[in-house]
RNA sequence: GCGCCCUUCGUCUAGCGGUCCAGGACGUCGCCCUUUCACGGCGAAAACACGGGUUCGAGUCCCGUAGGGCGCGCCA
């Protein structure tokens, strides 16, 4: 009775997948999955001018860096130009469009007019029901369909319900160009419509394309799409989201440091929702996955939540997880930290080790990875301010006294190191924050990091006593 | 200019005529926990754009106004 679902993501490759984009994907891959059908992938590359490889390439990796998966084999629009303009030439013999010879000239003088006259600025129609033995010799005419001009077109749309214009409104667009390659307009309506798409889900910058997309496929005798138009993500300051803020690529976001769950948790929320839901596995996501739940205002990026929820799911992370997940951004942030691009198995086991600690405390791989400087870092360390000022004030001298204690130790572990401070802390008559904040300093060149105790564990004897040595001198 | 869409705390949102002196989350601010920073816990400030209707009753329905967005290509 009713088909099974197939939805779509139709990117063109004109640049990398923006997070508007990888939105857009969420949302048809989720609703595909939540009624057990197919989303298809389409790269509309009709526009052989700014279509590029690398672009699709981006995009792939895009998707599969977000964990969304297409079904079949990626169609590539413009392999299909043949079909379409075979669509058009049967639209053209069924007096269901024309052949239409104005130049651009003429079509610019007529939105002049049109912008002048305050009228809409649309084509006249001009050619519509001229005889061809009147066109002008050696000039290549587009195929404009012949879009009725009384009445209504009406899209009934899942998201933003039922939406009318008057055909008077609407003009006859172009299908086929004067070089005989087919118009976006006309390719996707031939696509969705042999590709046996059941449901289109898009951004609402489309809504308008539905209004004439949908008087295509009538002219075709073809059934319609469901639609829905999702409200777009702006920027923080309201505007249209550009490249100063959230228009990043998503490849952008692994760099930042970035969890993939995260991204998506964040996506699926921004538009959408569930009740006082925030937190959704991706199966939760699926289930109640819902165009009821779509709102119809455009939502504003805000990294401060999503640095909030990428901080939770890190810390849900197992810790060999987020040692691998650094791994693959190492290359890019490690040298800029004075760490190199791969981990020797030794830092890469220090690192394991210290990341209960570690991922308490940071909202990304990068911040986690910058604090975890401790384990990288050489001696003698740099220290920043606020650790400088820890050692300056008396805390060389106290690392000094405490020094022999701690070479002392017969066991090195962070029971007895703790157990070491403490004790001489108690009987120096110090506060234990007096003692541990300059050994923090002088071991990890930080006023903040993990439990003291775990950095002394991970870093080991030597290069503990080694580094408090070096601070000990200065005393 | 024309068409269409949108408008609840700073932000994401709940709310589908009475249960709302409007709930949750992020952020902000306080307190607690604490060797630091986080995490966690507790608490606070913070919104129905405005004006008319409809109704016994409106954040919820209708109409205006204002503000914002999108579209108006032989781009996609």
């Amino acid at each position: 009775m009713s088909r099974p679902v197939v939805t779509r993501f139709a990117p063109s490759p004109t640049g990398f997948l923006h997070i508007g984009g990888g939105r857009t994907a969420l949302f048809n891959w989720l609703y595909a999955r939540r009624h057990g059908g197919k989303m298809l992938l389409r790269i509309e590359d009709t526009d052989r001018e700014r279509s590029t490889e690398s672009a699709i390439q981006a995009i792939l990796d895009g998707l599969q860096w977000l964990g969304i998966t297409w079904d079949g084999d990626v169609v590539y629009q413009f392999a299909r130009a043949a079909r379409h303009r075979e669509v058009a030439e049967s639209l053209l013999a069924q007096g269901r469009a024309y052949h239409c010879y104005a130049s651009q000239q003429e079509l610019e003088e007529m939105r002049e007019k049109a912008r002048a006259e305050g009228r809409p600025m649309r084509y006249d129609g001009r050619w519509r029901d001229r005889d061809p033995s009147e066109a002008p010799p050696g000039v290549k005419p587009v195929i404009r369909l012949k879009a009725p001009q009384d009445g209504e077109t009406v899209v009934e749309d899942k998201v933003q319900g039922r939406v009318v214009w008057q055909n008077k409104d609407l003009d006859d667009l172009v299908l086929l160009r004067s070089d005989g390659n087919p118009t976006y307009m006309l390719a996707v309506v031939v696509d969705d419509h042999d590709m046996d798409v059941t449901h289109v889900i898009r951004g609402d910058d489309h809504l308008t394309n539905a209004a004439r997309q949908t008087q295509i496929y009538q002219a075709c005798g073809w059934e319609v799409p469901e639609m829905a138009h999702i409200p777009l993500i702006h920027g923080p300051d309201g505007a249209k989201l550009s490249k100063r803020h959230g228009a990043l690529g998503v490849d952008a976001y692994r760099s930042l440091g970035y969890l993939p769950i995260a991204l998506r948790n964040y996506l699926v929320r921004l538009g959408w929702s569930h009740g006082d839901q925030e937190f959704f596995s991706t199966q939760e996501m699926i289930d109640a996955f819902g165009f009821e739940g779509i709102g119809r205002s455009p939502a504003r990026f805000d990294f401060a939540k999503l640095e909030h929820l990428n901080g939770h799911y890190m810390r849900s992370s197992s810790d060999a997880d987020l040692v691998s997940a650094i791994e693959t951004i190492l290359p890019e942030i490690g040298p800029p930290r004075g760490a190199p691009t791969a981990l020797t198995p030794r830092l890469r086991a220090q690192l394991t080790a210290a990341m209960p600690g570690l991922k308490e405390r940071a909202k990304t791989l990068v911040e986690l990875f910058d604090s975890a400087y401790y384990l990288y870092a050489s001696r003698p360390l740099t220290f920043e301010a606020k650790a400088e000022a820890l050692l300056a004030d008396g805390g060389r001298a106290r690392i000094a006294a405490l020094l022999p204690e701690l070479e002392a130790l017969a066991e090195w572990s962070a029971a007895a190191t703790e157990a070491a401070v403490r004790t001489f802390a108690d009987a120096n008559g110090l506060k234990l924050g007096q003692v541990a904040q300059p050994l923090r300093a002088a071991l990890t060149g930080r006023s903040t990091s993990p439990g003291l105790f775990d950095v002394m564990d991970v870093l080991g004897r030597e290069e503990c006593l080694g580094r408090l040595r070096d601070q000990a001198a200065k005393a």
